[in-house]
DNA sequence: ATGGCTACGATCCGTAGA
């Protein structure tokens, strides 16, 4: 089975092109992060007429979550707290044999901010909202944008970028508190030296001079990871007319 | 040297992304 991962930035400035790619890749889940729209403003049609059920959390402007599958959604949650938040950046079910979360961590916007504490303490609950699955033994895929690079070989200039926005200790320690739990970084245990990215700014050519950042991952759990196949980052959905600024991650799981 | 682009929602600029 294909499980992907795509923030679309925007699911009505680019509905075309996503489900595009989706028909082009049939992923059999997707986890689909910055809709920017509300749920009623989702492409539903196009996406059941592909073949997929939906669990969509959207808000008006910013954020927003959908988990596709092609088969049957059970027990969708959505967000930390029940859906009660005000930003949607978290959808889980079980499809498949698998509990599936999408997520979109928040970006930070500087360490010492206050976007930056609360990006850390997102992060701390989900790992609290993740810790008693793992325990459980629930065959779990985390996957998303967690807009963080976990090591200096997931950034472009990691000297530049030292305690920058993405690539600071404590964003990277929140996110270890995560993978820590039991997880396996899909990409990385496919590509051990491989110099990659999913993000791209979209100034300063950032693309044509490949000055990205690995951030948006997928995270499986011990018994999951043993059936990894494959994992690939798509970067030619990043070129052409008006992409993402992010790059889709497929990875290829035995059946 | 943080500016540069893009999307949104309210105007024709501010907020946010990363």
């Amino acid at each position: 089975m294909r499980i992907a991962t795509y923030n679309v930035n925007s699911i009505r400035a680019r509905v075309e092109r996503i489900v595009g790619w989706t028909r082009a890749q049939l992923p059999d889940v997707l986890c689909l992060q910055e809709l920017k729209a509300e749920e009623k403003d989702f492409p539903h049609d196009a996406f059941r007429e592909l073949g997929y059920h939906a669990a969509v959390w959207g808000q008006k402007t910013y954020n927003g979550v959908a988990l596709l599958s092609r088969a049957p959604l059970a027990d969708v949650q959505r967000g930390l707290d029940g859906g009660t938040e005000e930003q949607s950046r978290l959808v889980v079910a079980r499809t498949y044999d698998l509990t599936v979360a999408c997520v979109y961590a928040p970006n930070g916007e500087a360490p010492g901010t206050e976007k930056f504490a609360y990006k850390l303490g997102w992060m701390e609950r989900l790992a609290d909202k993740l810790a008693p699955l793992v325990a459980a033994g629930t065959p779990l895929a985390v996957c998303g944008d967690f807009n963080v690079a976990p090591t200096d070989v997931d950034v472009y200039d990691p000297d530049g970028l030292r305690e920058m926005i993405h690539v600071s200790t404590p964003e990277r320690e929140a996110l270890a508190r995560i993978v820590d739990l039991g997880f396996t970084d899909s990409w990385r245990k496919m590509n051990p030296k491989e110099r990659a990215y999913t993000f791209w700014d979209y100034r300063m050519l950032a693309f044509q001079k490949n000055r990205g950042y690995r951030i948006d991952h997928i995270y499986l759990t011990p018994k999951v990871a043993e059936r990894l196949v494959s994992a690939k980052i798509d970067r030619e959905a990043r070129k052409g007319e008006r992409p993402s600024d992010h790059a889709p991650l497929v990875v290829e799981l035995k059946a």
